[in-house]
DNA sequence: TAATTTTTGCAACAATGCTGCAAAAGTAAC
DNA sequence: GTTACTTTTGCAGCATTGTTGCAAAAATTA
């Protein structure tokens, strides 16, 4: 496991430090999205607030990292499946439970494919299309 | 103009004052959604921050007023066209300009009909679903 | 107009987002 | 390994935002 943290952060040309070590660790053995909150509490050790949320954002800029925000202010971090500066995985879904807050990343998706998992009942979904508008695309 | 502020006030319970029906004013100008912060400063007068906060509120509670968030901390207010609470509405899709910062609402859609306005290029999108999880449906 | 309910403004606090800077740790070259 | 250089971390601190409680003001109802 901890070979490939080691990998993941080489892979994304990031120097290996004990708390991008330990903040990976958290997010690898997770399979969904966590707060900031969330994963500070898996933490082996107290880090500096600054310190994580400078890592979560290095972590996205390296794109090792995507993130969801749902109910308004609750922003979740996971770990993406693939590096989405690379390739086309410029989409994701994410099924947010209302109940329990619980946030689990679908993947990828079109627009005309929604993979909602056996059980699971959706109230109402929100599309965020980010892009360029007619007058910025001029 | 006044009176269908005063209309849709009293379509949705909500009584008639004058911060209601200024903010209500200058969400019915606009096509867009807006922060906080531009509904403030298009304001007639200044209200207490934790009055305008609490009315965006009162206005979502009553189904007036939908939001969005986008990267991840913008959160953005946009008149509905009808009582979400009533009917099937459940769904929205917004365009995020990266550029300007724009959003505008696309109204409802379906996952399997995205609608881009013309000369709008996409970058990627986001679908936030919010429903129950398995153990949360039992 | 009086009585009752609702809304507003103010004070105040907690949580969060963020910056600058110096210390500590990591990396590379010898 | 030691040295020199680069990157990361921790800390202090500030601005913004989300939120509550309460009393004053406004709106509604009778």
């Amino acid at each position: 496991m901890s070979k490939s943290i080691k990998e993941l952060l080489r892979v994304h040309k990031l120097n290996k430090t004990p708390c991008r070590a330990d903040m990976l660790g958290v997010l690898i053995e997770t399979d969904r999205a966590l707060s900031e909150q969330e994963i500070k509490e898996q933490l082996a050790y107290d880090y500096d607030r600054v310190t994580v949320f400078r890592t979560l954002r290095t972590f996205i800029d390296a794109g090792l990292v995507h993130h969801v925000t749902v109910n308004m202010h609750e922003v979740k971090y996971a770990l993406s499946k693939r590096d989405s500066r690379q390739n086309g995985d410029n989409a994701h879904a994410h099924f947010h439970c209302e109940t329990c807050g619980q946030v689990v990343c679908l993947g990828s998706f079109s627009p005309d494919e929604a993979v909602i998992p056996e059980h699971f009942s959706v109230k109402d979904y929100e599309l965020i299309i980010n892009g360029l508008c007619a007058k910025c695309n001029a």
